[in-house]
DNA sequence: CTCTGGCACTCGATTGTACCGACTGCCAAG
DNA sequence: CTTGGCAGTCGGTACAATCGAGTGCCAGAG
């Protein structure tokens, strides 16, 4: 990629007038407005004449001979790279968030859940909160419950604040006895250890018990599983006043609902170290015409959460990402302060495992 | 109310057959149309006179002279009222219904999200799944674990596969034992209980003890209350597909995100005994430009669940309601034998109240 | 009295034309 | 290199003509 950031001083400031106007208006911008725009101070002739230099470099684009010129995705990324200035919050928005986490209160998935509406209310898009994973997260109380004759419900709770629960079949009707030793024996093998990795030594005497206490263990596991984390999409009819092409709105709505694609959408697009993607830059093809603005949800300096804004490509960069890192980082604040810091958290700490490795390509 | 029923057979023939085929072609259908139809036997010139004497009844109207005509609201009404066979699933679709049913498993929320996009899969209809109300449900298990120095999180596994949680903060730190303590009691008090009704008695020597207590019990009362219903939405991107104006997109994705709006929706419409609101039928503005199609879900006769499609006031009737009420049916079936007839249950099911009476107007 | 075919009429949608205005690209002069 | 001027392009709008689906009405047949 040769020709990136090397824009003279001119052609930069003519391309982040037009960004900006076009953000702002959603119509095709000509010289005129952008010799108008504050800090340019040549004519339009001049401008026209730089915009067919942008345009052939790939900045912009023209949507039909004797229109106003467009930002490309480029465009729009040379902006956010070397343009944007790093943006603040208003005072209003500001408070706004301030008060949220003041008052905020209730278990981690209304938390989370309240806290995409917040993201999605502070900037008018689309918001996706994803929890950190509960892989590393030591485990606080295992249970086994009965519910049907056969059916056994497990639920964890862990040290982060979630409950995690899981349904288990049995292959025969067993008596509530066995169900209890069995429960013990998890809550004392797992009890402050990482849920991805708990691990039952020694067989009891009892084949029974150890049956259930198996097929229980291999359901923790799948309760670390990436598959089983789970996102939280704030505002999602914002979208559909974001496109004007009305099965663009379907596409994007179908895309959010599946939570697989867009928990690794935000993790491919944080792992790839950027806080934004643009158009065509994360390779899911039905957001092609959607930016994604990520910002870490970091807990103790381990991450692996995120909360993401999902708008057009014309979004407003620099109050998206301001938003979105403000909200990640109180977000994190709390789930760090209200959940992590407990009494027994500290043993949970040394026994956490080599630093979380993601195995995504 | 005067005149409705009372419409001779030919006219009804000539509503069904323009509600049919607008519900179709989502065009106004003028009389050359209805005469061909099946079923109609008079020239188009007669169809008009009839026409305009179903309109001047306020079954349908034109968007304008000279063209077609579109029923109403209570055009619609009298169709699904009077005229529309009782509808049934076709073979496939029936086929995934059952595969469905033997398929799916694990935990109740699971099952239901899953539900419900099953439902939206069937229809093409957005779809909301509303569990029954924890209200009557027996406590099977209640715990409280120490998450921060002052907060604990209360969770409570209940007979019908729910499990609730909610978050305590506490005035001051207490030792771990105290919380053993407090947990124990509860247990003791509130198993087998109704979530509704979990009375401590007698207070323990301890005032620590009983000031959690308190704490938790009435954290309980708050998980039974009505605000705590959740619901699930499968398919919200198809009402993009539903509606041409993006705004009304825009408007029912908004409503179907205010989850107590949705909850009072459904049970308003059950309450009247209704199984189709149309239009405004319903009094919830924002959605007059739908339909609602609900089917109760009922475990072991108390009812309180649902399920519901959202679609445009032209949707598919009969089809609509007969895969609410087949999925329904079925999703009462599998909570009723997964769930609800543990060992424990009869001991519950004694002691359960005086049917849950809902203080709705 | 009811039904029907015929007929005049209405009105939205489509097509064609003209025009305006917002652009651009180019060029010659500063 | 910059600038003002100018011709040219093309989308959007306004307006008229046309088309056609559909209506309401009516006279005549059954």
């Amino acid at each position: 990629m040769p020709d990136t950031q090397d824009l003279d001083p001119r052609k930069a400031a003519i391309l982040e007038a037009v960004v900006s106007e076009y953000i702002g208006t959603a119509q095709p911008v000509g010289s005129h407005h952008v010799a108008r725009a504050a800090g340019i101070n040549v004519s339009s002739a001049t401008i026209r004449s730089e915009m067919v230099a942008l345009e052939r470099e790939g900045y912009l684009v023209q949507p039909h001979t004797s229109a106003g010129r467009v930002p490309t995705d480029k465009g729009y990324r040379f902006f956010v790279d070397q343009l944007a200035e790093p943006g603040v919050l208003g005072p209003a928005q500001r408070h706004k968030v301030s008060r949220f986490f003041e008052q905020v209160h209730g278990e981690m998935e209304e938390l989370l859940e309240r806290t995409s509406g917040l993201l999605s209310e502070l900037t008018s898009y689309a918001s996706v909160v994803l929890p950190p994973s509960h892989e590393a997260a030591a485990v606080r109380s295992v249970q086994l419950v009965g519910l049907g004759p056969r059916v056994v419900l497990l639920v964890a709770v862990l040290a982060d604040g979630a409950v995690e629960k899981q349904a288990i079949e049995l292959p025969e009707e067993l008596p509530d006895d066995v169900l209890a030793a069995a429960s013990a024996r998890l809550q004392a093998a797992a009890q402050a250890h990482p849920l991805g990795s708990v691990q039952i030594t020694e067989p009891s005497g009892d084949t029974q018990v150890d049956r259930v206490v198996a097929l229980a263990q291999s359901a923790l596991g799948d309760l670390a599983c990436e598959a089983h984390d789970r996102i939280f999409v704030g505002g999602p009819s914002r979208l559909a006043g974001a496109f004007d092409a009305v099965e663009t709105v379907r596409a994007v709505l179908a895309t959010l609902e599946q939570q697989l694609v867009v928990v690794s959408l935000l993790r491919d697009v944080l792992e790839r170290g950027l806080s934004v993607a643009i158009g065509a830059e994360h390779g899911y093809e039905p957001l092609s015409a959607c930016a994604v603005v990520v910002a870490p949800v970091s807990v103790d300096g381990r991450s692996g959460g995120a909360v993401g804004l999902l708008g057009p490509t014309r979004m407003n960069y620099p109050q998206a990402l301001a938003a979105a890192r403000v909200v990640g980082e109180q977000l994190g604040d709390r789930l760090r302060t209200t959940f992590d810091a407990g009494p027994s958290a500290r043993s949970a700490r040394e026994t956490r495992p080599r630093r979380r490795a993601r195995g995504r390509r």
